[in-house]
DNA sequence: GCGCTGACGCGAT
DNA sequence: CATCGCGCCAGCG
């Protein structure tokens, strides 16, 4: 039988989290890695990403835990990235995801404009 | 076999 | 709010 190697199967899981994400919505790569059933593995997420080809993948939902495009700005990447991401509502301002709201959303969830 | 780099995260300053 | 440093894992020279 196929010897599943471990990488591949983490790899699949990842992608089927920033599947999961909804439109108009964001997640950072921790959180997509912690979704995968990886815990801090937030770094392997962001190479998945990085060596995924698939179009349809929503790679553009997924940030930096600071609410920031991982890409260097003025990258191609960052601004596609942003682009793609304020075509789907998502408020981006100067490289950084401006998410709606106020403080109050914070403890009800840090990522979800309207979680309400 | 070793060391560096990287689409990162978080605490501390 | 910005910056620095350390930790973590995986691919590459």
């Amino acid at each position: 039988m196929a010897a599943t190697s471990s990488s591949d199967d983490s790899t699949r899981r990842i992608l089927a989290a920033v599947r999961a994400i909804p439109r108009g919505q964001v997640a950072g790569y921790g959180e997509v890695a912690r979704l995968a059933g990886l815990p801090g593995r937030a770094r392997l997420a962001a190479r998945v990403l990085a060596a995924n080809e698939d179009p349809a993948l929503p790679w553009h939902r997924v940030l930096r835990a600071d609410g920031r495009i991982a890409f260097p700005e003025g990258s191609p990447g960052w601004r596609e990235q942003c682009r793609r991401l304020s075509a789907e509502g998502v408020r981006v301002e100067n490289g950084r995801v401006r998410r709606a709201r106020g403080p109050a959303d914070l403890d009800a969830a840090i990522w979800g404009p309207d979680s309400a």
